[in-house]
DNA sequence: AGAACATTCAACCAAACGGTTGACAGTCCG
DNA sequence: CGGACTGTCAACCGTTTGGTTGAATGTTCT
């Protein structure tokens, strides 16, 4: 599926927008691993871990190749780049917009 | 309410997820509005995007402040900047793993 | 007090989420 | 072939999301 950019950041950001799916970021972060490793900490059943690794997939933050009987779930850091893209230029923005400006009041439009 | 850092990351980030709260955080970036100034370019209801900005306001991405009859909402750069952190920090650490070690493979635990 | 404006609240709706269970499918190994 | 693993799929369930409409709540102005 192609998506538009606004359609890419709405699903890194709603990936990232659940604890458990950063948690399995963070536990990928040290190297690929199987569905089932990845589970283990967790107190879910496979078919949810499963679900939220598809998740992770469809933002493309992460990705599978198939390795015999399972499978390995690698991070994909570039999409974390995107994101993060998106953030600083935003954050450093905006900070110095209130910086000089210290929350100006808008003028009403009509004017 | 106070949150944890996992809830707060959680309601950050899904304050982001959505492509008209990211435009409205756009929008504020040029300045503090009303919520009726904020709401003109969309093609949804004022209830709708009053909603939107409870989530933003949830999320602490933008606070309120009345203004006599209206009530202006300001954006809160801090906040941002706490997701983009942890943005940053993965980013840079996932980026600086898989350059040295080119995804490399996990060995099974128990060895 | 009453009108006009700015914004929220409440009820409702369809769709998506996050989870479970149980059946199913792919791959390896004896 | 028959198990044993590994993982996904399908159905289901309760909750949350994103939207609508219409009534209600300030606030200002005359």
């Amino acid at each position: 599926m192609v998506k538009s950019n606004a359609q890419r950041l709405d699903s890194i950001f709603h990936g990232l927008a659940d604890s458990t799916r950063r948690a399995i970021l963070r536990d990928l972060s040290a190297g690929a691993k199987s569905v089932g490793n990845i589970a283990k900490p967790y107190a879910l059943t496979l078919a949810a871990v499963s679900k939220h690794i598809k998740v992770l997939e469809a933002a493309d933050l992460v990705a599978r190749q198939r390795r015999g009987s399972f499978q390995l779930v690698r991070l994909n850091a570039g999409t974390l780049q995107q994101a993060d893209q998106w953030l600083a230029y935003y954050t450093q923005f905006w900070t110095a917009r209130l910086d000089s400006f210290e929350t100006y009041l808008e003028r009403d439009e009509h004017e």
